[in-house]
DNA sequence: CGTCCGCGTTCAGGAAATGTGCAGGCGCGG
DNA sequence: CCGCGCCTGCACATTTCCTGAACGCGGACG
């Protein structure tokens, strides 16, 4: 579920990493310059960390990401090059960076860093008007306590609470909470929000699940409440 | 002032350690073994980051560093060893260091990765309380006695307790008790934890092993208990 | 050399949580 | 007033985990 982002521009290398990571269960944003990685690396975007190669073609991946530092993109940043002196090192701390590795790498390691600068990132807790999902124990919680909810449970939730206000669609709602291709049927995913609703209802949510008839679900404050 | 804590044996090492660090500003805490390293680095002193030896003389530096995170020591660690293996470094990473330095090492890129760990704010204020995990016996103490556990089993409780209130997958559990590539079913992983329960409740420990489904296993102070 | 014991591993059975979907009723929207 | 879509309560299948026990391997020991 975290998202990692990729900027390299050799083939060979940036193939490893991507394949690396997304079996490692990252999803991937991938850039092969600076200008596509200032693009696709906008503080907007939602990265758990970012691994930049330093010699890209286009600019230095230090000034890179300085820049992207400065306009407000604040995720971990690994640098991953061939520079090996010392100097090359202090610089590339001096940059901004939380991790330095040099090629070769091993990918089995590299992982473990990004690990641990994934795992230092603030916790995304995704809140929503009060209601508050911690992904790390598939929990939910307000002011009055929380619960924990089952995996799908979680994944529905989820893909529910990350669009407050907008309609989310059936569809998208089994994309997010089955794998790519499973065969829901629509009485599974009312079953399901059933019980959600009961969850919510049980730590006296603050907001709930409404329906769209004929087109989704969305998320809305109750009445009569904050 | 920040202080960092250093543990390593070797004379010369750690006298270069301790110069190189005074000289960039820092105050040193330091430990020969891993005996004094559980008492100059409790989690009542307030050290920045923790540079920590694998090999001590009389304990594995990974399990101090277990121990020290379950007592409540959240400081980011850095082990600096001579094991430069592949599984050498995961095993690093899953005992929960923050970053891993193989000797020979340069002095200022160390100081420079310090200087990013002791940056971060931890900010933890949990603690498996009531619960001491003694790596150099490898037994888990409680106010009603204490218990052996077997190297396994110890591993796998402090890579569980060493995370208060997070939830620890299967895979991390895995990754810290086991070398690396080991295959181990997870009828093998409940089994220990089977185990681990029924001495943590011989001695009437005040958190238990909670199971995740589907995710893996947290620390919980059980209710009624302090 | 044989025995015992600690340790890691595995198995079979059952319990519990979770995923799935039926059947019937209610209510919204036309 | 009708029909479809949604809600509810429930039952069943499946997955995951717990329990109790046993096996094999190796080292310690006599």
């Amino acid at each position: 579920m975290p998202t990692i982002g990729v900027c390299e521009d050799q083939d060979s290398i940036r193939t490893i990493l991507v394949r690396g990571l997304r079996q490692a269960g990252y999803d991937v944003v991938v850039a092969h310059d600076g200008r596509e990685a200032l693009k696709q690396l906008s503080p907007d975007k939602d990265v758990s960390a970012i691994i930049m190669d330093i010699g890209l073609p286009d600019a230095d991946g230090r000034d890179i990401v300085q820049a992207l530092k400065s306009a407000g993109q604040h995720a971990p940043v690994l640098f991953l090059t061939a520079l090996d002196a010392t100097h090359d090192h202090l610089a590339g701390f001096a940059a901004g960076a939380d991790d330095y590795v040099t090629k070769p790498f091993d990918l089995k390691v590299l992982l473990a860093r990004l690990d641990v600068l994934a795992r230092r990132a603030p916790a995304r807790s995704l809140a929503a008007g009060g209601l508050t999902l911690d992904p790390i124990s598939h929990s939910a919680r307000t002011h009055a306590g929380d619960t924990r909810l089952s995996p799908t449970e979680f994944r529905m939730l989820a893909a529910i609470a990350s669009r407050p206000g907008e309609v989310v669609r059936r569809r998208s709602v089994i994309a997010a909470a089955w794998p790519d291709g499973a065969i829901v049927s629509d009485n599974t995913v009312d079953s399901f929000i059933r019980r959600i609703r009961g969850k919510l209802r049980s730590i006296d949510s603050p907001v709930e699940i409404e329906t769209i008839r004929g087109v989704g679900f969305t998320l809305n404050t109750k009445v009569g409440q904050g």
